[in-house]
DNA sequence: CGGCAACTTGAAGGAAATCAACGTTAGTGG
DNA sequence: CCACTAACGTTGATTTCCTTCAAGTTGCCG
């Protein structure tokens, strides 16, 4: 039911790329209480491109992404969007931030969140120790996945950067039991765009490319079959 | 004495600028017995251009900077560098990391640290539940600071960039007191390239844009002088 | 079937990388 | 103190990759 306690020891020790971070809950490890007080709270619905909340936004609650995809964006003044993440099924939003949501959230598809009340994580906190050591290593591997991020915009092309993306979210469908080669993009080409600091134009172009050379294949604009992951392998090194 | 408890209250509640983190430390708020534990370790001495540790070493330890500047980094197949960070006197590094370290670390001056044990952090999130919330913002905090590192490398221009980066410093010197206008430079062209996705050469001439658009003065290839703040603000917009 | 949004593709332009040479500074030893 | 050297920094010319601008095309939903 609550996925706060669990998935904080499912996450690999180094988190090599992006969506490495959670699996579904196991529910035996946290304080009967406690646990119930925290599934009280029944899960919310949004449909998609509906906004969950604006950055500034006071953020009163932290989120739990029960059924669906969210992405976490924010708007610059130039007119600029950047996508700073995208949340799946099982991943924690807003659980270590400041007191006003420092992005915006949006969802992509339908999706079902769990609020769970920051008070009532605080006093988690308190009472149990090994909760607070878990809420800090879940910050801490979302640190290690958004540095490896950065690193990627940072020093890797167009099409390294993509092959990057793409197999974050083969690796998300294998820790989840589903086809690694098989990818279901729920977002846009301007979303990802967004996300790996390009243009649709250059995404869609490299999305060609790739198909082109035998990599992948594209059945569906939203579809992507993986057809040679050592490739792609190779590509996201740079 | 010991910075853990004082920083995270003193941290703004949303910081703007990468470097906007912490400030020196007040000694009062926590149990003194555990920060006299804390304080016992003295601390280790580093020349310039010293690794105090390599990506993948056994972290045991998070580090407290005393005195100097070291730069977080790592190493890519390519050969390729990436400057993760810059860290300076009363920033934490590796607080809430794997076991291992995920970057490498230089100093880039003389450095003084105070090396915790991690068992001794963890001790202190047992019994000290307050101190484990503070140590949540500090991660929270960096991964906000992070978060916007990436922004401005997926979305800013070599000029944006170089803007920000100079701002930040500026401010880091207005919240320790020193002169806002006038920054001493630590780092090499090469860092401040792999920090910001650049090359040297790009570094080089937008220092000199800057400087002929007299935003900027470079008395010393180590020392900036900012003479149109508001023109510097506006370049780091985009 | 029409209309619109999302996506693709092509051509031209621009920002930063690369390649190459030259200056400058700091550190060393005569 | 000065000459020498090597690392660091600057500047210029060229190339490359990605963006921008501009049509098309596809696919979805009424």
């Amino acid at each position: 039911m609550l996925a706060l306690s669990a998935t904080s020891e499912i996450v690999c020790e180094s988190p090599r790329n992006v969506f490495a971070l959670p699996l579904p809950a196991r529910r035996d490890d946290m304080s009967a209480p406690l646990t119930e007080q925290l599934a009280q709270s029944s899960p919310s619905v949004y449909t998609a491109r509906e906004d969950l909340f604006l950055e500034g936004d006071e953020s009163s609650h932290i989120l739990e992404v029960v059924e669906g995809v969210i992405c976490a964006y924010r708007l610059l003044p130039d007119g600029h969007r950047h996508v700073v993440s995208f949340y799946f099924a099982g991943d924690l939003i807003g659980y270590c931030s400041q007191s006003t949501h420092t992005f915006s959230a949006q969802a992509l598809t339908k999706v079902r969140v769990r609020r769970i009340p920051r008070h009532l994580l605080n006093q988690l906190i308190e009472t149990r120790p090994q909760f607070a050591r878990r809420l800090l290593k879940l910050a801490a591997d979302e640190l290690t996945v958004t540095r490896e991020h950065m690193l990627c915009l940072a020093a890797k092309s167009a099409e390294a950067r993509m092959a990057v993306f793409l197999l974050a979210l083969s690796r998300r469908n294998r820790d989840t039991g589903a086809d690694q080669s098989r990818i279901e993009l729920p977002m846009t080409r301007v979303d990802i765009g967004d996300y790996l600091g390009l243009t649709i134009e250059t995404v869609s172009r490299t999305f060609s490319k790739l198909k082109r050379a035998g990599v992948i294949a594209l059945p569906r604009t939203t579809t992507v079959l993986i057809r040679d992951a050592a490739e792609l392998e190779a590509l996201a090194q740079g």
